[in-house]
DNA sequence: TCGGGGTCGATTGTATGCAATCGAGGTGAG
DNA sequence: CTCACCTCGATTGCATACAATCGACCCCGA
């Protein structure tokens, strides 16, 4: 659905804070979105009314900002300064200082007194965490939803199937995430558990951000190690070379065990 | 709109709204607590700066909340009604807004737009999935721990089984309830993990909630089927009977199921 | 008497303005 | 040249003021 005018200049939020990333992809996906999230403010024709009725702007701001976080939009490390984000998102800054504290409390940003609001990293270790904490919940969601589903809920994850077969055929991966992302959260909104649903869906959000942000990362890393493999083979030095194709391979294998990006996996992976 | 200095009346949060409980037991702790977790105002001497410096007040405002959640001072399905909160705290409403924001994230209370905020109801299969829940995280958080701890960590986890002893033969419970919550803080701290601990940190207040909430209900319980088993056998009815008393084993059985409530609790008493 | 519609009060949501606080940069002494 | 201190700009945090929306109540007609 075409959705509204968008903004282009998109205003890349680090301006050489460089605490995380090396700067490293300018192309993480930053440029290509093709919306903003929300309204996107008068940049175009006319200064017309400030915001468009029927939606609460501070939980849309939140999704917003949660979007363009998973999106790459604001990389791990970036601060998130509220006028910015005002200016960015068309709103002032309360509901900006609300959404951040939602995004503060579901983790995906964090924030000191006087200090502001950053990006959460996200380091090996936190992805493999969050990993883990998805292999155990999950089950247990499916299985209440099992029990509990409604004939609705059952439809609407059958035809995200469709949609996201749709998506596969047709190489559309951003789209394959988001409808993954969707799946998740039907499948705990399923449960019929409250707290369960509620925790599985900001998990499943939390996983998107992981795909989006460790996938890029990991083909960065698997060309470094390509690399070192050539810089062993120039210094003619086996062991070596020996050593670093083998971590590239186990590195590959990691990044393969997470693999299953959507609806339709079947993984049948034994969880090593 | 004078809304300087009172604060004693404690204003019980619900003026008749009777969503949730009959007004159980007005004796949850709610007078009890020498503070209402904030500074309570100029209650005392004289008008001093309208709050002491430090402390950002927003978070102070969300703990502050979500302790009075916990200890049932705003019970489940009352309505928290912004300047209220906006009174009881001490604050504009402005902060109590970010503050019901994040506790909107933990899942302590539900809103919907225009219409308020709500805490959260907390029935038993929410708790049981809460347990379920707690059962298959904190074995991974612990295991985290056990590598990556400090050993500050680990001299302040003893500290606090000392506390929690020294609590358990002083008989003060509620003491050693928030005393259990802060062990898994801090163990969930020691896992290293900034999404795990966050998590697991956020579940331990619930699990203290639960305990909190569910235990007192449990008593109710337990009375209201010992009123019926008295009725069975004044119907002179025996398969009545046998059918309440045996669920009212399996009952007394489940809370004991969940009753592990402390990092040292080894209470044996059988629950009635 | 009962149902439908409109008006008003109360509450939420947002914008603006001001006070509090922190980090960056400059300045002078040692 | 280095370091401590201090001043200033920028940003966060909060209080107030105003607009938007919803529910309750009342009035009216059948």
């Amino acid at each position: 659905m075409g959705r509204g005018v968008e903004v282009s200049t998109e205003q890349a939020p680090a301006s050489g804070d460089g605490a995380g990333e090396p700067d490293a992809g300018p192309d993480t996906g930053l440029a290509a979105g093709p919306d903003t999230g929300l309204a996107a403010g008068p940049s175009g024709v006319g200064p017309e009314p400030p915001r468009r009725a029927g939606k609460v702007s501070a939980s849309e701001v939140s999704r917003a900002i949660r979007d363009d976080i998973i999106r790459g939009v604001h990389p791990p490390g970036s601060r998130l300064a509220e006028e910015a984000l005002s200016a960015r998102y068309g709103v002032s800054r309360v509901p900006v200082r609300e959404a951040l504290r939602t995004l503060e409390a579901e983790g995906f940003v964090r924030s000191r007194p006087y200090a502001g609001v950053v990006v959460a990293e996200l380091d090996d270790a936190e992805a493999e965490d969050l990993l883990e904490i998805r292999a155990r919940l999950e089950p247990l969601g499916a299985g209440r939803a099992a029990a509990r589903r409604t004939p609705e809920q059952l439809g609407r994850l059958k035809e995200l199937l469709l949609l996201a077969e749709d998506a596969l055929t047709a190489g559309r991966l951003a789209e394959l995430a988001r409808l993954n992302s969707r799946f998740h959260e039907v499948l705990a909104q399923a449960s019929g558990s409250q707290t369960l649903s509620q925790l599985v869906t900001q998990l499943s959000w939390k996983i998107a951000w992981v795909y989006a942000i460790e996938l890029p990362r990991r083909a960065e890393d698997s060309w470094r190690e390509h690399a070192e493999i050539v810089q062993a083979l120039e210094a003619a030095d086996p062991e070596r070379a020996s050593a670093v194709v083998a971590r590239h391979i186990s590195q590959a294998q990691k990044a393969y065990r997470r693999r299953d990006t959507g609806p339709a996996a079947r993984v049948e992976d034994s969880e090593t």
